[in-house]
DNA sequence: GCGATGACTCAAG
DNA sequence: CCTTGAGCCATCG
């Protein structure tokens, strides 16, 4: 194999990417389990960090929330975190 | 390559 | 209930 399809995961942030990807609709994952999907069930906050650092609209980052319930944080703002955590989970 | 920072988690006071 | 301490990991300057 030359070569992938997808390309490799340079960093860990494209690791956490890949499975936040994965999150379904109305269903929300804890930074833990979202790094130990990624291969660090320890990175927790390097989820976290990456997430912070490398914000892209395609992952649904809201989905990922502290493991107390917390929206934990949003770059764009933890109001609209909540909101559309409520507004999949309500009515999905 | 190192130091600083942080959207984490757990436990104890 | 809230604060503090310690542990672990990755990214950035």
């Amino acid at each position: 194999m030359a070569r992938r399809a997808f390309t490799e995961p340079a960093t860990f942030c494209e690791r956490v990417f890949a499975v936040v990807r994965t999150i379904p609709s109305g269903s929300t994952l804890s930074y833990s389990e979202v790094a130990r999907l990624a291969g660090n069930p320890r990175g927790a906050r390097a989820v976290g960090a990456v997430l912070r650092t490398n914000y892209d609209p395609e992952i649904p980052c809201h989905r990922v929330i502290r493991k107390d319930g917390s929206p934990g944080g949003y770059n764009r703002g933890v109001t609209l975190k909540k909101r559309r955590l409520a507004c999949e989970a309500t009515e999905k």
